[in-house]
DNA sequence: GTTTGTCACTTTATCTGACAATCCAACATA
DNA sequence: TATGTTGGATTGTCAGATAAAGTGACAAAC
């Protein structure tokens, strides 16, 4: 016979199951504060030891976030969630730069396909700008790779496909973060850069997938050679480029805002 | 002036963070359970309250699992962590099938590429078993369709690349999950799909990337189609299709085997 | 020699009760 | 109107206690 494995859920994990699937329910809308914790323990019939454990699951699951007034309010988990255990499981299995660029390039290049299909007049102001503030910021190394990762994210964000930005998001913030080291090296070639993000902005306008996916490619090619110049070596795990500090600060204080 | 939102962390987060970042720098390794309620007091001095509390955010994040002793170890979230995170994320930003869809079929057709290049006798041999498990299950619908999201899934491991694994897991899972309702309509393709998995099997044991790319799009649009068929709007979203219990069952008990 | 029963020990899960800190909202004051 | 002030609600943290469950070692039984 076979056997499965007995598990017998605790208190705290079924206050967490029982909010969670009444979120997910829709019962407790986005927006609104859940019961107090004293609410809850009437629920539940638990301690508030219990319950409060069980928050703190929710919490991290990014379901709930917190109120000024401290009290927990239900929330859509924003793209910045999925980064942080994207970035986990990135950095302890030991994924290699190469592997995390060559996915990259792949829904990069469906995000220009699809903004070309769907570009509104709204995302072009955006992308406009962003262009703008790169030229502006030409001397600024630190400032262009900011500049740089959010051009890409408005890219994603303007094929209008959030399947798309949810995972997508995880990977431009590790890539872009991944290259810090690597920030003056890059700075060299911030001509070559501006050149890029042009004339993907007036594919994408011009609805011309193939030259914005073009253009993409040689952009992320680029983005390749300058780390390998600057001695990356492509191959080695990213926890090896990127401190987690670094991350930890990316991910609180991301760039522009994803989803919702 | 620009004033960034103050945030002070509580007690129990701190533990979190704190925790987090010895895992994620090797301090405390994988596999290793995490010190004792009573010696993180110590070192945080902190009551046992804050600790369990900090250690519940830990559990959720995924970094520690439950040994048999009821003492948490450390663990690499693996593809399932990221694939409950990707499914709230999804489920609440009302993602549509399509959207999804149209993700999937990029982030397969990459692993079709990759496989071709990497494909070992190992991989050969399960996806070999795969489809022969398939021809096995012929009339069972239900069957069919966890061994086809194996099939795919198998297929993505084949391509090595650890970082499309982690994005491609969540995706599998939902889009697979939610087809739940069509199982009887995608059954009578049982055929078509047979057919399609051993074009691609073919392809992929002759390095024969158009081949592969091409069968694995024909086969995501009969797929697409089919549910179509059954009475599918894939411009709805994903969360009318799928009943939470299914998912957190899928999520919990996965086909095989993901990273790490 | 292998299996089973038992016991001391460790660790976690939950409870009880309490107090301090913080925030809101309403009111009072200038 | 703008700025203190206050009371009540809620959360954060503490202190201590009990129960349940797992571990490991050893003795008894087969």
């Amino acid at each position: 016979m076979k056997g499965r494995p007995i598990v017998i859920p605790t208190s705290y994990q079924e206050v967490f199951r029982q909010l969670e699937a009444a979120i997910l329910r829709g019962e407790l809308p986005i927006g609104e504060p859940i019961p107090t914790e004293a609410a809850l323990c009437d629920m539940f019939k638990v301690k508030r030891s219990s319950v409060r454990e069980g928050i703190r699951l929710l919490e991290q699951s990014g379901l709930v976030t917190r109120n000024a007034a401290r009290r927990l309010v239900v929330t859509a988990p924003d793209t910045r969630r999925s980064s942080e255990n994207f970035i986990r499981s990135v950095t302890l299995n030991q994924v290699t730069l190469e592997e995390l660029w060559r996915v990259e390039i792949e829904l990069e290049t469906l995000a220009c396909r699809l903004a070309c299909q769907n570009m509104s007049a709204e995302s072009l102001d955006r992308l406009s700008d962003n262009i703008q503030q790169t030229r502006d910021s030409r001397d600024d190394a630190k400032a262009i790779i900011r500049i740089d990762m959010d051009f890409h994210r408005l890219i994603t964000q303007a094929a209008g496909n959030k399947a798309l930005t949810i995972a997508r998001d995880p990977l431009g913030i590790l890539l872009y973060a991944s290259t810090d080291f690597v920030i003056t090296r890059l700075a060299q070639s911030t001509e070559r850069l501006i050149a890029a993000h042009q004339r993907i902005f007036d594919a994408l306008a011009a609805g011309d997938e193939q030259t914005a996916v073009t253009w993409m490619k040689k952009h992320l090619n680029d983005f390749k050679r300058g780390c390998i110049m600057a001695g990356a070596d492509f191959n080695q795990p990213i926890a090896d480029f990127v401190d987690h500090d670094t991350l930890a600060a990316l991910i609180r204080n991301p760039p522009n805002q994803g989803l919702p």
